[in-house]
RNA sequence: GCGGGUGUGGUGAAAUUGGUAGACACGCUAGACUUAGGAUCUAGUGCUUCACGGCGUGGGGGUUCGAGUCCCUCCACCCGCACCA
């Protein structure tokens, strides 16, 4: 063969390793384990992009290294194929979600066999068979059936709570539970109702029924989870999102905060990452205190965490959604109170994010009393307070809290400043901490000290108590939409809900004619005829949302086809822990945090045996798109030059990037993209079409997608996988970009003449290595597998390109230095590494199941160094030197060069530098 | 406002973690071979200067024999969070 020509062989390689399942793998005890997991894609109509495969092909890339280097490599793939844009299709169109949802998994998976990912097909998953949610289903269940036991802080069966409450009653019990949960005694449980047992026993459970506060999106029809909306709009379409009371299904997500957040400190993550989490986890160490209000014998519980300034509190200020405010309202300030509380109601949650800085609130006529200081102060009612958070009562302290002053300021109230430094101050807040002054017994104390004596003060007087708290609040599990897993609960007559016994399950998802949500405003499973329990009791009618099957997928491809338990024992013990998780930064704060703590909840249970689960992330940038655009005269089929355009009343329009090379407009293929274009006309520039750009979103209407099809047609999947490793650092996110893939290309038609002469003929011969041949070879080995350990892939192709380079240079063709060369290049390059192997070297097994070759260290090791040499710093000469040169011997080297000599002239020397094997440094 | 990150040629980017700044590619320039070139090969390519040289890693300052790398300070851009008490 003469030419490199990638689609000769690139086809025949993919069948050759699907043929012979080449990646199937299983438990191999002889070996050691590597886990590697890309994040898995839903599966979009639009099929895949070329950012989509960056992290794939650097997972690819390690897959294949581990392989290579001994491992058994776990590297599958499925889809996360539950999810609302095929709903909203079969909305519009009929058409069964399921349908549409196959046929866009059929084109991600050619897709991605043509880029030639190593995946074990044989353990795909995908979250809407029904195979799979049966087991997302039953992991439910086991929520269902089980409490948080703070005292042991790890969930337990909820039979052992049962017995406790048969025991003691409520008494005793520390466990994490609904904030109102019912307080009785042991007779009290014994002569309840199975009904009112349930009802109890539902305010411990994992995931429990709950009226609560509600992200809810009429456009989608939806409840949303905190982390699906951004901004006060849903994340997905951007639709407006309303507070609303509804029943709903949660997950007590909250019960594992603390976990969640103490086990980041031992994760490989970015520490961006790590920040996210522990920003949404939100912990704050404070202490509540009580205010009693004057007059009165109702007590109002502050939660802070600076108490130590607590005699700069000059007013007490409620959250405008307060149950207790009509009784602490006075008659003279009701009118007032009712307006404010009204207008903070309608206020949607948008506006009140965005208007941060506008300073309001009311006075409600009430006193309290501060414990500490016995001091009387003002009640007032402010939207600055948020009801969500901590007791949604907080003391104010104008003197170090930015909106406290800002407030106080805004009404007029008195700023005691208790920081000392802060006296003359015109904005005390801008020091937070030091000193105490004016703070009675705190005087004198450091912030962090008096915090603590404050508390010991309080508690000693029971007014208070140390308290942690969390921002992070339960998870809504219930969607009100069709395509989700089912829950599996029934009502029974007591209305109670009541799990789907195992050997039931899957309850399957049952078929409906309409996908909206019913005349009586049910969800759509309403629709389902005759869907109910035993014939008798009618199904939850809401569905999981999204992120219940992607919370534990990872589990499954152990042990994909296991019917007898969502994973088997042996299974988890020898694959356990993902060792390294790519995938973008978008799911930081939704699918990471729910998946360690379904995986933390299993790891409780006893069901697998490591607590979290993904040791090792890697987050890869995106792939911007890079938009093209033409520029037409206004009121004419005149398409004018981007360099000329100022000279004319234009229209810029979006041009599909596939027929605009390096910014220069393809006329003809202009003509032909459509049908008003045919007849266009154009001003050139230098004889050319130049196209305007900008980098925006990939997406179909702005004519910038780049399929991986198209770029592999033309260059090939090797190419593609090496560009896009090129392109720079994974983590980083970049503007797609075609310039320079040349570059890749004539690396491997280089490549491939080290094999074969201009005439096809193959010039491989058996000659033993030279050392220098050698020394090339080796420090490329050296250098890839550090690289492919530490995946700084970008580096790893130029190190390639400078090896091919310099084999080339030396003539060098033998067997020996290629085989290797083969070996290490295979992860980056499979196709052409796979061909050449078996073509030009002649051998009958796969590239694939070779050994990474070892680093000889002694093959690098040479007899002199090339020493740069600098006057005062400044490099001016290099001189070579033996390795084994003394600082003396150097010295008269040195100063015996020609060059030096001329720098130096007559000057005298300070000092000279000498670092055995990097640099000499003159000082004059 | 808080937190995290990034700033290096015309472009994408390297730099053994304090030791030759700009590897490797793209692009560009010149040449060779060619009927032809969006093929291939050779040479050049940070800025500046005829040259010797000088200047160069966002700006300013510092530590050091030596700083893209460490410290201080300021600026710009990106990402995340945001009345969280």
């Amino acid at each position: 063969m003469s030419e490199y020509n990638h689609n000769s062989f690139e086809p025949k390689w993919q069948k050759y390793w699907q043929d012979n399942n080449i990646y199937k793998v299983d438990i191999d005890k002889s070996k050691p384990k590597y886990y590697t997991l890309d994040m898995f894609p839903y599966p979009s109509g639009a099929g895949l992009h070329v950012g989509h495969p960056m992290g794939y092909i650097a997972s690819d890339i390690v897959s294949r290294y581990k392989r290579l280097k001994g491992f058994n490599v776990l590297h599958p793939m499925g889809f996360d194929s539950f999810g609302l844009p095929a709903e909203q299709y079969a909305i519009e169109t009929g058409q069964h979600p399921a349908i549409t949802t196959e046929q866009n998994i059929s084109t991600f998976k050619s897709q991605m066999n043509k880029i030639g990912f190593s995946f074990d097909w044989s353990r795909e998953v995908q979250t809407s068979s029904p195979e799979y949610y049966r087991w997302t289903q039953w992991i439910f269940e086991q929520l269902f059936n089980a409490y948080y036991d703070k005292d042991e802080n790890k969930a337990k069966d909820i039979a052992e709570l049962v017995k406790h409450f048969e025991a003691n009653g409520s008494e005793g019990i520390n466990a994490e539970c609904d904030d109102d949960a019912t307080v009785f005694t042991a007779e009290d449980w014994k002569g309840y109702s199975d009904n009112e047992k349930a009802t109890i026993l539902l305010q411990y459970r994992l995931t429990f029924l709950s009226e609560a506060m509600v992200n809810w999106c009429p456009a989608l029809g939806t409840v949303l989870a905190n982390d699906e909306v951004k901004d006060g709009v849903s994340e997905r379409g951007g639709h407006p999102v309303e507070r609303k009371k509804m029943k709903q299904w949660m997950m007590r997500i909250t019960a594992y905060a603390d976990r969640l957040l103490g086990n980041l400190d031992r994760l490989d993550w970015s520490d961006a990452l790590k920040e996210m989490q522990r920003n949404w986890i939100g912990k704050s160490i404070g202490c509540e205190l009580d205010f009693k209000v004057a007059d009165s014998d109702i007590t109002l519980t502050a939660f802070t965490t600076r108490v130590d300034t607590v005699y700069g509190v000059t007013y007490v200020v409620l959250a405008p959604e307060h149950e207790l405010i009509p009784t602490l309202t006075t008659d003279a300030q009701k009118e007032a109170v009712e307006t404010y509380v009204e207008e903070a109601k309608n206020r949607s949650e948008r506006d009140r994010q965005s208007d941060v800085k506008t300073v309001s609130g009311v006075f409600t006529g009430s006193y309290v009393i501060n414990p500490l200081t016995g001091e009387k102060v003002q009640l007032w009612i402010a939207d600055y307070v948020l009801s969500g958070y901590g007791t949604g009562v907080v003391m104010a302290v104008p003197s170090s809290d930015d909106r406290d002053f800002r407030f106080a300021n805004h009404f007029d109230l008195p700023i005691i400043r208790v920081i000392e430094g802060t006296e003359d101050m015109e904005d005390p807040t801008q020091v937070k901490k030091g000193k105490m002054i004016n703070s009675g017994f705190l005087n004198g104390l450091d912030s962090d000290e008096a915090i603590k004596v404050a508390i010991d003060k309080l508690v000693e007087s029971g007014q208070g108590k140390a308290k942690v708290n969390f921002r992070i609040r339960d998870a809504v599990f219930s969607r009100q939409r069709y395509w989700g897993e089912p829950v599996p609960v029934y009502f029974d007559e007591n209305d109670s809900p009541q799990l789907v016994p195992d050997q039931q399950l899957p309850l399957n998802l049952p078929e409906v004619e309409n996908y909206l949500p019913t005349p009586e405003g049910d969800p759509p499973l309403g629709n389902a005829k005759d869907w109910k329990f035993d014939d008798k009791f009618g199904y939850e009618l809401t569905t999981m949302p999204g992120w219940a099957g992607s919370s534990w997928y990872f589990l499954r491809y152990m042990d994909p086809q296991n019917k007898e338990a969502f994973v088997s024992k042996e299974a988890v013990e020898y694959w356990n822990q993902v060792d390294l998780y790519v995938g973008g930064t978008e799911h930081a704060t939704g699918h990471l945090l729910y998946s360690r703590f379904w995986n933390m909840f299993l790891f409780d249970m006893g069901f697998i045996g490591h607590e979290e689960p993904f040791q090792r992330i890697v987050n890869q940038g995106m792939i911007q798109g890079r938009s093209n655009f033409v520029y037409r005269v206004k009121g004419t089929n005149q398409f004018v030059s981007y360099g000329l355009r100022k000279d004319y009343d234009v229209q810029p329009l979006y041009v599909d990037v596939n027929i605009v090379n390096n910014d220069e407009l393809d006329t003809e293929k202009f003509k032909e993209w459509r049908k008003d274009y045919a007849d266009a006309e154009f001003i050139l520039e230098d004889g050319k079409y130049m196209c305007g750009h900008v980098v925006e979103k990939m997406s179909k209407s702005k004519y910038n997608v780049v399929n991986p099809d198209v770029v592999i047609e033309k260059y090939g999947a090797d190419t593609l996988r090496l560009y896009e490793m090129f392109l720079g650092p994974i983590e980083q996110s970049k503007p797609w970009s075609m310039q320079g893939i040349d570059g890749v290309w004539k690396f491997l038609r280089k490549m491939w003449r080290l094999f074969y002469n201009d005439q096809g003929q193959l010039v491989v011969t058996d000659g033993k290595a030279t050392p220098e041949e050698l020394k090339i070879l080796h420090k490329t080995i050296k250098k890839a597998g550090e690289d492919m350990e530490s995946l700084s892939l970008n580096t790893t192709v130029p190190a390639f390109m400078v090896c091919v380079n310099e084999l080339a240079a030396a003539k060098c063709h033998k067997k020996e230095v290629l085989e290797q060369l083969l070996v290490i290049l295979s992860p980056f390059a499979p196709h052409i590494a796979e061909e050449l192997w078996h073509e030009a070297l002649g051998h009958e097994d796969s590239v694939i199941l070779a050994s990474f070759p070892e680093f000889d260290a002694s093959l690098l090791v040479e007899a002199s160094h090339t020493y740069p040499v600098s006057i005062n710093g400044k490099m001016r000469v290099k001189i070579d030197l033996p390795m084994d040169i003394s600082q003396e011997e150097a010295k008269e080297a040195v100063f015996a060069n020609e060059v030096v000599k001329k720098w130096v002239e007559d000057k005298p020397i300070k000092k000279f530098i000498f670092v055995p094997k990097r640099i000499v440094n003159v000082v004059v």
